[in-house]
DNA sequence: CCAAAAGTGTTAGGACTACACCCATGT
DNA sequence: ACATGGGTGTAGTCCTAACACTTTTGG
């Protein structure tokens, strides 16, 4: 009979995801301890008694980012536990993917962590513990779900047009969109958008209708993207 | 600045699937101890010093079969932590699919663990712990990877004919399948399987060639189900 | 010969890509 | 007028579901 219970700490790390001027970002902060101080690294924290996963994952995003929490969308991401993957001892990580739309800016102040906006390619490689992994878990996670879900409207405000919505998955998949079969998918694929009724004028151009999210959450037909390898196994 | 560092076990939970005379079985213990004695759960302990999770993971399925590991597939499926899901305190379990061959029968002598195989459906809904929502996502988790990867051939042992690949899918899928159309879609599926030369002979009809399988992961295009409701979200 | 299972051919329909084309606005 | 982005129509192609039909065995 093994009496080995080994006791450890369970963390919450967050990749938070938005669109910000054309480009994939990802919510960093800096270290401001060690280990890995001065390096950039997911917001994230301990999990408290008492205290369910996903209720921790909510705290947490709450203390990053000034949400209203209506429109976005959380998921687990997977769990992450190599033995050295932190040096204070044995943690293991409960990683979230959360998708958010272009804040004004996240609440600087909180605490002492500065979190901030980072292009996804200014910080792959140089992310503190195992982030790395996580975010590039993240990232074929977000770019998976927005072949079958309609959660690329997780990313946008809540009054969108069809080419704010195009952009998303140009940029999270970073491959081109025909606008003009894009447009058509998504207004066949019952309960995705629904016309606002408004308009909105851009610098040129005709101006495009508005549109909030439907009810519907998965997408049936998918939407696929192409410059894919899909030889291996596809993200769960 | 927050001190309540909560220390806690981690527990890794297996949910080991397999196709027995038609009937999906899932590998199953009685709980030889408090808390929930005498009660079916799946097989599964505690985390130990310096395992990885997958380790850990890999450890309890030798522990509970008899299992050479090269035909099985093992997969994280998520990780379940609400605070009163285990009496004796603070515990959170890592949940694994695997999914394996018709076996002769786990070996029953292993430990005071009586594991059998058990059809899914006599054990839903008198699972231990939050063991039944562990089966669940199990469950719709398996039958994803049926439509999107080569998995199938998981449940199968070396060799298989057709007819045994498509009762896996009709078994975990529950609904029928077109035997001519599924032939043609996973022969016309590269790398799925490669035929083996062999044939077999049932007790009537054409004898039908055994295949073994190919070194493809996922299956672009995929094989669809039908009589499911996809408003929901998808399995991650 | 007959039943049963393996496997092939065929046809109608749906969805996709690619592109020609029209619409509505600012300059 | 014209450049620019929004949006519609259409042709060819691919994949699919459904089912008639042929092949190969045991009884």
């Amino acid at each position: 009979m093994n009496r080995d219970h080994l006791y450890l700490r369970l963390a919450v790390d967050l990749a938070i995801l938005t669109v910000r001027d054309g480009v994939l970002n990802v919510l960093a902060i800096e270290r401001a301890k060690p280990p890995f101080q001065d390096q950039a690294a997911l917001p994230g924290g301990f999990l408290r008694e008492g205290e369910d996963l996903v209720q921790a994952a909510w705290r947490e995003l709450r203390e990053e980012t000034a949400l209203d929490g209506e429109t976005l969308h959380l998921e687990q991401l997977g769990i992450f536990g190599a033995p050295d993957r932190d040096p204070r001892g044995r943690v293991v990580s409960v990683a979230y993917l959360a998708l958010a739309p272009n804040l004004p800016v996240p609440t600087a102040g909180s605490d002492a962590s500065a979190a901030q906006w980072r292009p996804v390619a200014d910080v792959t490689g140089c992310l503190a513990f195992d982030h790395d992994e996580i975010l590039a878990v993240a990232l074929e996670r977000a770019r998976s779900r927005l072949e079958f879900t309609t959660l690329a409207t997780a990313f946008c405000d809540k009054e969108f047009t069809m080419g704010d919505l195009r952009e998303v998955y140009q940029v999270v998949w970073g491959e081109p969109v025909d606008p003009r079969n894009f447009s058509r998918k998504v207004l066949n694929t019952e309960g995705f958008v629904e016309p606002s009724g408004g308009r909105r004028a851009q610098d040129t151009g005709r101006p495009a209708a508005l549109y909030r999210r439907g009810p519907a959450a998965r997408l049936n037909p998918p939407i696929l993207r192409h410059g894919t390898d899909r030889s291996s196994l596809p993200t769960p």
